[in-house]
This record gives structure tokens, C-alpha cells and sequence, in this order.
DNA sequence: TATTAATTGAAAAGAATTCTCATTTAGCAT
DNA sequence: ATGCTAAATGAGAATTCTTTTCAATTAATA
């Protein structure tokens, strides 16, 4: 996934190629890992510095909404955006707070909730694993 | 796991039990689905009427400390607790937001990501699946 | 180039959570 | 019972995060 197939992507649904929506979804390309809105805005500033929060929650949701981009939230409440480029998970540190991606899907759990829940139409998961990485290891000892 | 259990736990662990502490304690064990800080605040308020908001968090790090309260985070950022009563997770709809518990863990999913990642240390994880329930699905149609 | 609806910036408002500090109180030792 | 002391509380201020408002701007179309 690159920048003009999300510049058509939005196109495609009506909506307007602003630089700021660019900017933004320039920002989530070169992301490696999930970031908070406040981390993005402060991307975004380096280019255009005057792009208030305001502009970014409202892209990010316009963004959620077409499905672009996905929304974790982390132990404690943060949220952080990411765009979606497979489905994916995440290994968080406890202590630096980095997020490792993997494509693991807890599928033989979602099919077992799905069948002793037949009348429920299951539309979504999410799964996180917490603890500390290797560096933060270290440190501590 | 009943009341006067959780408070000798906390007495062991050098902690006051104070009537506010008590009531929360009552609201949670009385609850069949996690609680926002809020909700737990109006409960406890219809018998302490003047317990404010900052107690209720107080309180319930305090618990989570112990061990004896989890928080589990929705989707939007909201954060419930809960009693850990034993390790569970939700099936949560997003229609009305009520929470079903069920018992099951993405045992194979977290063994494979432990095997992925031998430097890791991990701690615990969070695992919600979200959708529509019956109810939900009636009103919309 | 003009028009128009979508988008934005800036600031205010709202919600959730944490912090502060003077006052109160549970638990312990008289 | 009473007094002592550290812990806990109430009330409100302060933070942080997110949403909303509205006038001004701008991308897209004719």
C-alpha cells in the first residue's frame, strides 16, 4: 500500500485530496508502529505546523471509517492509530511502551465464541500481549 | 470470592477498611459485567452519597494492585473493572455496549507468539470481541 | 474563473482521569 | 475509653484527551 493508492482510495469515496489528509496519511505510511493522535499532530506540525488536533482526530476518523485506517487501544485507555495494512496484533512493552506487530490471529478462540453465540453477528476483535521486551529486561536488572 | 474474603485480604496487605472501600467492594461483587469509574461511582453513591469520582479511582488502582480488581479497556478508550474472579474475557456489543464474559483464552495464539519471541517476558494479555447481539440485531432491522 | 460544499484552524467545550491539600478516620497503643 | 499517627477521604482544581463550533479557506466541478 502507498500514497496514491490511498490518495485514490479517498478520491474514490468523494472525498477532498487536502494536503493535510496527505500529509497525514504520509505520516501513518511511515510509521512502523501504531501512533497516539497527539504523536501524529506533532508529524504532521514538521510540514505544516499549523494543522491543529482537531483536523487530525477528524481525518482519523474519516480514515476509520473507510476502513484505511485502525484504531488499538492500549492498557491504561491510550489510543493509537495505524493504517491497515493487513490484520494484524500487537506485542506492547510494558516498560517502553514499542509495539511489535504479528499476523497471528486467535482463530480457533473467535470460532469458539462465535459458535456458543449464534445470535450474535461478531464483527470485530481485538488482542493484545503485554509484558516487558529485552532492552527493558536489562535495564531493570 | 466473597466479601468479608476480599477484606481480609486487604487488611492483610496493611490496608484500612474503610466504609467507602467497602462499598466498593460491594458494587463489584454485586456487578455481572465490568464497570466504568462512573457507574461505579453513581452505585456507590446511592449509599455514600458524597464519595466523589476521585475516591472511586483511588480506590480501584489500589485493587488492581492487589490483584483483586482488572481493568479491561473498550473500544472508544473506555476502561471498565472488574473483580478478578478468574480470568475471563468479553464479548461486547456495540449496539447497546453490554458485555458478555466467556472463560475461553487464545491459548494457542499467545504459545505461538511466545515461541516467536523468546526475549519477551510476558505478563498477561487482552483479547474482546466485538459485534452485535441479538437484541441489537432485532432493533436495527 | 466562479461557485459550492467540504474542509480547516482556532478556540471553546466536554469528558475522563489525576492531583492537591486540608480534614477526617481506622487501627493501634496506651 | 482515649489519644496518636499515618492512611484515606472530600472537594475542587488541574491535566489530558477528544469532540464540537463556527467563521474563513479551499478542492473540485462546471
Amino acid at each position: 500500500m502507498n500514497l496514491s493508492d490511498l490518495l485514490t482510495g479517498l478520491k474514490e469515496k468523494g472525498l477532498k485530496l487536502t494536503p493535510q489528509r496527505q500529509q497525514i496519511l504520509r505520516v501513518l505510511l511511515a510509521a512502523e508502529q501504531p501512533l497516539s493522535a497527539k504523536e501524529i499532530g506533532i508529524l504532521v506540525n514538521k510540514r505544516f505546523p499549523n494543522v491543529g488536533l482537531g483536523t487530525v482526530y477528524r481525518t482519523l476518523d474519516t480514515l476509520k471509517q473507510l476502513g484505511l485506517v485502525s484504531e488499538t487501544v492500549f492498557p491504561g485507555g491510550g489510543r493509537r492509530y495505524e493504517l491497515c495494512r493487513e490484520h494484524r496484533h500487537h506485542l506492547v512493552c510494558l516498560g517502553c511502551g514499542r509495539a511489535v506487530a504479528f499476523p497471528f490471529c486467535p482463530a480457533d478462540c473467535l470460532a469458539k465464541i462465535a459458535a456458543a453465540n449464534p445470535d450474535f453477528d461478531v464483527r470485530g476483535h481485538s488482542f493484545a500481549v503485554f509484558g516487558y521486551c529485552g532492552e527493558c529486561r536489562k535495564a531493570q536488572a
